[in-house]
DNA sequence: AGCTCTGTTAGG
DNA sequence: CCTAACAGAGC
């Protein structure tokens, strides 16, 4: 029956096809777990630059609009005139009659509170974008589906209060869109970075530890660092971003993890921000790993630095105005911790030498009174 | 110009 | 409280 209404109400072609068997399956899974997923739909980064996500809600949420409509019509109309539903929801009835008798339990659970939590709004959005354009093809195709379009604008439920919108992206594709949007924190640098080292960025996403290391950065690049949007690829620096670090452009110091990571190299005073503006590519996995995070605004440009900080992190794309404050700074990217503790017995390292004096001072005291 | 040290901030 | 990380001052 899903087959039904899902072939009537879609158009043809492979499209459909791909949707039919997508949507029997789904219809399955997602009347139990629609709002689950919904609920558990990945939140959009805080620190994620608003760029992606509308694009991503196309082509996926029409047939949640179905679903939906499909679901929740016959639960619900808090006063649904009678009369308005004779006429318009016979065959909608019977379909889902027949589903009735297929899966009770599926709908015992559509019925639950927790279902009516799907905005209206959302269902409107979609029935409104999806009735206008199905509607006329629907009562082109076969006629009695008409009343499916009459029941939907007219549908008294329209009118419910408005909650709080949901972005059919968000809920559809929640494990995408969100991800790749998200992705535009400055902590994917770190992980562009790491991804050098043979793994995969996405799966890097998905290690937590990592991220301490680059939280600080992120913050400063999207506010501070005017290169963000690239100063990778057209550099004149760099032929390849993804070969790019393996350059040393500057590197005064031998520290292989410089030459792979941060080959770093004072911009020349007159760098421009030529580069195009980021495309943020859904495909991710696009053949350039360092386009799909840079979501910094054009205006950022305006405040580049033009003598000042011109050593650039290759990994978080932070400006430093001195060599050794790169090199400080690539440490909290590789994690390495250079300076040991000298004490006998302490075995703590740091990262940056004046912590590590700083313990030294504070935990050793004693001794290092001593020893000095 | 670059390095080291100190002070400061922020997170766990 | 401890540590990471950064900025600024002094050298």
């Amino acid at each position: 029956m899903a087959m039904h209404l899902a072939s009537m109400v879609h158009g043809s072609g492979r499209e459909r096809e791909a949707h039919d068997q997508r949507y029997q399956h789904q219809q399955a899974l997602q009347q139990t777990h629609y709002y689950q997923q919904q609920q558990h739909a990945p939140q959009p980064h805080p620190r994620s630059y608003a760029a992606a996500p509308a694009q991503y809600s196309t082509h996926v949420a029409p047939q949640y609009a179905e679903y939906q409509y499909q679901r929740q019509h016959p639960q619900s109309p808090p006063s649904p005139p009678v009369e308005e539903q004779k006429p318009s929801l016979p065959s909608i009835s019977s379909l889902l009659h027949m589903a009735d008798g297929e899966r009770p339990a599926s709908d015992a659970a559509a019925q639950s509170p927790q279902s009516q939590q799907p905005s209206p709004q959302l269902r409107q959005e979609q029935q409104s974008t999806m009735a206008g354009a199905k509607q006329q093809q629907q009562q082109q195709e076969s006629r009695p589906e008409q009343q499916f379009g009459p029941s939907i604008v007219s549908h008294p439920r329209l009118t419910l209060p408005p909650t709080p919108p949901m972005h059919p992206d968000s809920v559809v594709d929640g494990n995408q869109s969100p991800s790749s949007a998200s992705t535009h924190s400055g902590a994917d640098s770190y992980y562009l970075g790491q991804s050098l080292n043979n793994v995969e960025p996405h799966q890097q996403r998905q290690v937590g530890a990592p991220m301490a290391a680059v939280k600080r950065s992120s913050l400063p690049q999207s506010s501070m660092s005017p290169y963000s949007t690239s100063s990778y690829a057209p550099s004149p620096y760099v032929s390849s971003p993804g070969a790019a670090s393996a350059t040393s452009f500057y590197s005064p110091e031998p520290h292989p993890y410089q030459m792979g990571l941060y080959g770093q190299r004072p911009l020349p005073s007159n760098f421009q921000p030529q580069m195009p503006l980021p495309v943020p590519t859904p495909s991710g996995n696009g053949s350039n790993p360092w386009q799909h995070h840079h979501y910094i605004s054009t205006s950022s440009q305006s405040v580049f630095p033009q003598s000042q900080d011109r050593y650039i992190c290759s990994t978080c794309n932070k400006a430093f105005s001195r060599p050794s404050s790169l090199r400080i700074h690539s440490h909290s990217h590789t994690g390495e911790k250079p300076y040991k503790c000298p004490q006998p017995g302490c075995g703590k390292a740091f990262s940056v030498r004046s912590n590590m004096k700083r313990h030294e001072r504070g935990c050793h005291a004693s001794t290092t009174t001593l020893t000095t």
